[in-house]
DNA sequence: CAAAATACGACCGAAAAAGTCGGAGTTTTA
DNA sequence: TAAAACTCCGACTTTTTCGGTCGTATTTTG
């Protein structure tokens, strides 16, 4: 529950493991497969979803592999798991059409909804090239919703 | 993928429902299921997990049922979630041993692990009480990761 | 005692996640 | 230029998790 799928974990490694050797040209499936001990097939299916949203650009042949499109500096992890994953909802009740698909009594809808773009925002901020061990941590507004004394039920 | 289930949902709505009905003494699960739609033994089980953790009380017999044993205002969605679903991480690596369980050589488990407070942090922060329709939103300090100037990479 | 409600565990089917396999496309090199 | 080496690519299978159901026991009320 609330946890990212080991493919989403795998392509922010890679991402990570490109924008670290952008000097040494393309990185095949297979070196970062190894580097990280991750299946290989796996990984290169990820790879592929990130090609064909175009985060990564990828070359065929010997000494091919991937290469990041843009600066890891305007990567965010959110862009990454998106393109994994598919769009993030944190409960079944958003859904694209944001509709409730089971029921329309459901009277929580709008609050989580609300968390969730919180959580976006949270993963929108943080870039690649920021996914080092220990980074420091600084206070930033984000979204979230009113203190409990301001709205009350019944 | 970073998803809520649908027993977290459940148990939120019927934490709100509970909310906004302690003048009427205890809510069968049935009356709650009823009311959302919600399978009833599915409810049950949810509530059961609710008051084994002491977020509400139950009562047997003719006329029971379930009420809260706090201020709606002083229980956080985080509480109800984490009651059903266990301990909420992000991600794989992030374990409640604090270890990556497949490979040491995950470089992305501190990074996502802030990413995890963060949003602990704005589950912790939306409570029951507020749980109604279009709340309104304000600015609030949440800790997130430094701004991509300041971390860089190779 | 009978009715109403919770408590608990086992079970099953469906859906999603994780991983595997064979094939197609490029580049190199002899 | 043709074969070999290397890599990407897409479909498939296995495994796990989720969601829901059923059955039985226990407690309380009328």
């Amino acid at each position: 529950m609330l946890k990212l799928t080991k493919k989403a974990d795998y392509g922010l490694m890679a991402m990570k493991h490109l924008a670290e050797h952008v000097d040494r040209g393309a990185c095949s499936a297979k070196d970062v497969a190894e580097a990280y001990g991750i299946p290989q097939e796996a990984l290169a299916k990820i790879l592929q979803r990130l090609a064909k949203v175009g985060l990564v650009r990828s070359q065929h042949g010997t000494h091919g592999g991937y290469t990041l499109t843009r600066d890891p500096k305007m990567i965010s992890a959110f862009e990454v798991i998106k393109a994994i994953d598919g769009p993030l909802f944190i409960t079944s009740c958003v859904t694209v059409r944001g509709e409730c698909d089971q029921t329309d009594r459901c009277t929580i809808r709008e609050p989580l909804r609300k968390v969730n773009e919180s959580i976006e925002q949270v993963l929108k901020n943080i870039k690649i090239s920021q996914m080092k061990e220990e980074p420091e941590v600084v206070h930033q507004k984000v979204e979230t919703v009113k203190p409990a004394e301001l709205v009350t039920i019944s």
